[in-house]
DNA sequence: TTATAATTTGAAAGCGCTTTGGGAAGGAGC
DNA sequence: GCTCCTTCCCAAAGCGCTTTCAAATTATAA
């Protein structure tokens, strides 16, 4: 059934029949209803593809993963995606996805935007200094930065959370409790969320006169099995940390083994405080003791950051997004004061 | 730069350039060399809807998850999709991704038919009894199915991993080592694959004239905080189950936090087995002591489910795969005999 | 009542591609 | 010389929508 058929079914244009469906004003209430209910009996469904050539709007979102899968292994990202395309649907957009394959990141934006592919996208795990946002703009692709570059906030639309002032908090808030030797299980640095954490992290210790010690900062894939292996090392060191800032849920999991097996106790030998994005399947208030974290909903920032790219898709002339999320700081049982 | 404009700038008709940019053999051979490299270096690329339009085929394959979220919390799926993806990326397809929204996920499958948005479709975690197989028929709308369901295994082409064999060799294995009480954390059992792990499960346990105990018998979500709570709640009991058996490397997680906090030893007082998909955040092969697991990578499943669905597009009179993966069971340090 | 404005409807063009049904040019066979 | 194939190319139709421009109908004003 198609709109053609539609049309002669009811004994009106085309015209007439898409105006109603599409809710145009230029069309008498009774003959919309009518095109309206009989559509919907008759099962009519728009072809996508028709309707798209003839809008040149294509009505979907596009992710792209680069090739490496350093990105892609993190399971954020599939609660990120799920806020996003949840919100999508809702709206009437469709989700692309594109993981890997041959072919480079940058050509895929460049095949997605002159083949029409997507009206927009949106980037995830942006670099210190990401190469993607001059090709977008370039492109003349709308798009999104989930997270941001680090040397400038302008000239592109962001959502991001305020990692800087998270870790720095959560420093805080260990010096606050008398440990001095802190250590740190961060991500990958060239991403900004991860360097950012770095410098909070860091501006807390200068902020008390604290030096920076390297050999109690481990910056990698956020595996749990890094997180085992680096808190193992670094809490077998001589004097060891007494606290450890953690970049993922991941990591903690792997570091409560490393403290498991050194037979020491958390929140009383160690210290811990991760990030906890809010993933479904590990949870921080159910580890024993509950886990002190700064938190943030992924899944709710992708939503939301949808939302910012289907309203710069729709309004491309409208002032572009900058949207710094606050982390709370929830304090739980795995902090305490540092045992002499 | 469309068709139209390519085909003046050459001298050629939009037939032939068309022709030569589609390898049809109806070209010079230098007229098609010339096409290509001009093609090349103009930058053009067709509108991907004008193609799908005129070709009734969207080179687009579609994942739907459904919206009460209790499948796509998995980590897995976002590995199996990123092998999917990738393949269909290097053959030339893209990914569709639909997650939630208001839409019933039956309704997105019936838009997905009518609106032509995809050649077909991966079905995922199927039910026991899935209702989603027959509607797919009705529409028409090729698809694989990850899994199978429980009844038959005719009528509908899938991939699947041999659960139940996986799950009875691992009972095996530990009964083999003298372990009589065996708890089992498995996934939600509606779920077909959780639904055959139990079989074998079982069926080891009987092979052996051994009773089933509900007891020591989980299933739900595969958290983390699933894995701890009812290893620790069987672990508790008297006579507590000397070996566990977990669906998910997740559960894993959570039960060696369970173990630690009552003081045993892994291979020792508790033998484990976990079920890994190959998750690259989660190694268990890290773990100490390393863990002993039925293997089988997600990742790869993912790759040859979407290598068997385009060949069903391509090919819709082609016989429908069924294919059954052997699970490995590989022996490591968290098993070992019981202990008087 | 008639002129004018507002409301509804339609015919046809166009989006950018693929594909059908020929047609011209050149070579082989007689 | 002619016919008959190939080989190579093209004009035009068609995919199923949206949208422009114009016409028909009805309502309103004079």
């Amino acid at each position: 059934m198609n709109l053609k058929e539609l049309a002669e079914h009811l004994g009106l244009s085309q015209t007439t029949v898409s105006r109603a469906l599409n809710g145009y004003p230029e069309v008498g209430e009774a003959t919309r209803r009518r095109v309206l209910e009989q559509a919907h009996n008759l099962g009519y469904r728009p072809n996508a593809h028709a309707r798209r050539l003839a809008t040149g709007r294509s009505h979907a979102i596009g992710y792209v993963f680069p090739s490496d899968r350093s990105i892609i292994i993190d399971p954020i990202f599939s609660d990120f995606i799920a806020g996003a395309s949840d919100f999508q649907a809702i709206n009437g957009y469709e989700t692309l996805l594109h993981a890997g394959g041959q072919e480079d990141e940058m050509d895929v934006y460049r095949r997605y935007a002159e083949m029409g592919l997507v009206d927009g996208v949106i980037v995830q795990a942006p670099h210190v200094d990401d190469p993607r946002i001059a090709l977008l703009n370039g492109l003349g692709l709308p798009y999104v930065v989930h997270g941001r570059l680090n040397d400038t906030e302008e000239g592109y639309a962001w959502l991001d959370i305020d990692n800087r002032g998270a870790f720095r908090k959560a420093t805080k808030l260990l010096l606050d409790l008398g440990h001095t030797r802190i250590g740190l299980l961060n991500g990958l640095e060239y991403l900004t969320y991860a360097w950012h954490r770095r410098q909070g992290y860091e501006q807390a210790l200068l902020d008390k006169g604290l030096s920076i010690d390297p050999a109690i900062i481990f910056a990698g894939l956020m595996t749990e099995e890094n997180g085992y292996r680096h808190a193992l090392r670094m809490l077998r060191l001589k004097p060891r940390p007494t606290a450890l800032v953690l970049s993922s849920m991941m990591m903690v999991s792997g570091a409560l083994r490393a403290v498991h097996e050194l037979g020491l106790t958390v929140g009383k030998d160690v210290s811990l405080i991760g990030h906890d994005d809010g993933l479904p399947f590990l949870n921080a208030e159910g580890l024993v003791p509950s886990l002190t974290t700064t938190t943030s909903s992924i899944r709710a920032a992708g939503a939301r950051v949808a939302e910012l790219l289907l309203a710069r898709v729709e309004n491309p002339d409208d002032e572009m997004a900058h949207e710094l999320w606050n982390v709370d700081l929830i304090l739980r049982g795995s902090t305490g004061p540092v045992v002499a």
